[in-house]
DNA sequence: ACCTGAACACCGTTCAAGT
DNA sequence: ACCTGAACACCGTTCAAGT
């Protein structure tokens, strides 16, 4: 009764604290209202209804992240930095990924990295659909690893999971390798790692189906 | 009422059914009662509830999946062909991955094939911690690419999207770049050639914090 | 142009009561 | 041991009615 113009930015700005607050499945049109004050279907006159409600918060969010910044001295590095800044951004905001996937989303939410990943993909001397493929490549690598390593953290305590399947008996003779990975994952390292492997593949041999090249080990030789 | 004995063998196979008919979300206590032929609340004494019925159906269908059998001449060929067997079971049950997703489970559901990969790991040589980055970096790039490509396909037209972003005059004297980003990409060829990529950065380089080779270029020389 | 309450058609779950 | 209907506390959304 006292309320003086709902506004939609204000919806926005309380869906999104709520959001913030305590998860997207706590945003409720009813809880949303009692947090404005106002009936529940006034929201609907200002934002349609929760699905676009959504739609609006996901698309303000992403234009916020900004534009990424990459650093280092070889497109190598560059290409490196610009996956680690997204992966920062985006856990900086734990709740937007799962909204972003939930909606389908997630290639709206790399667009702007994927310029800068052009950029850097050229400074290696990638040209034409090679470039264009590794920076699909690192695209789906770094937004893929968002979302399993979200998935894991939320993930509950699991039987049989990998500290029960990995006692020493279990890996052939190498028990460095059983503690490893009975051990969580260090997610930071290991998208680190990841993302040096990969980087590293992409611009050192072609990217061509057929190539023979391309499945060749650089590494040591083994028995078939 | 002439209806003998409800098992939950029958509530799990009619709710799989439900679900590989029409999703996840239509996968509501009342529908799969009335697909039952029984009370909303029979389903209550066999399962518990909804959240143990959706885990028992996910771990069923992930036993399911059966053991993968790596083929290829190489270590490298062996794991991607892992990665590819996998993509291509999981695939196959397309509204699992959300599930498991939704439920946390992606980790449970690469146990298997993880036991394939140490071998192969093994085989290239790697040992020890070495060998466990590698095989979750492999996990992780799988399992977040199969993600990335189900959201895609889920997802609506988006705007801007990559193909009104990558006209000809946006990337810089690339043209055929740009044709590339335009056009959707090709997920089973992306995939393939990602994972080959990242095989080969793993079995080629030291995987270690700091190592001055990790990020090093082998390509071609560029301008700082 | 903006806000309201009542009402509708859904949910998952509990529980006392049946056999 | 297994099944049932009634009831509860939630949803998102519509709509006629207010100002």
């Amino acid at each position: 009764m006292a309320r003086s113009s709902l506004t939609r930015e204000e919806v926005l700005d309380t869906a999104g604290a709520l959001v913030k607050r305590h998860g997207p499945q706590a945003l409720t049109m009813r809880a949303l209202a009692a947090e404005l004050g106002t009936a529940v279907t006034s929201i609907y006159w200002h934002v349609g209804n929760r699905e676009s409600l959504l739609d609006a918060l996901v698309e303000r969010t992403v234009q916020e992240m900004g534009i990424l910044r990459p650093a280092g001295r070889t497109p190598a590095a560059r290409i490196v930095s610009v996956a680690r800044g997204l992966r920062r951004e985006l856990r900086a905001r734990p709740h937007l990924i799962a909204m972003v996937h939930e909606r389908g989303l997630t290639e709206r939410m790399f667009l702007p990295a994927q310029q800068a990943l052009v950029h850097e993909v050229h400074a290696a001397g990638l040209r034409g659909a090679r470039a264009a493929a590794a920076v699909r490549a690192v695209q789906f690598q770094t937004v893929g690893f968002l979302l399993v390593e979200r998935n894991r953290e939320r993930s509950p305590v699991q039987s049989p999971g990998e500290g029960d399947l990995w006692t020493a008996s279990t890996a052939d003779d190498d028990p460095a390798l059983a503690r490893a990975l009975a051990r969580p994952a260090d997610p930071d390292r290991l998208f680190a790692d990841s993302v040096r492997a990969l980087v590293e593949g992409l611009l050192a041999g072609p990217v061509q189906q057929g190539s023979r090249r391309g499945t060749g080990m650089r590494g040591r030789e083994t028995a078939e």
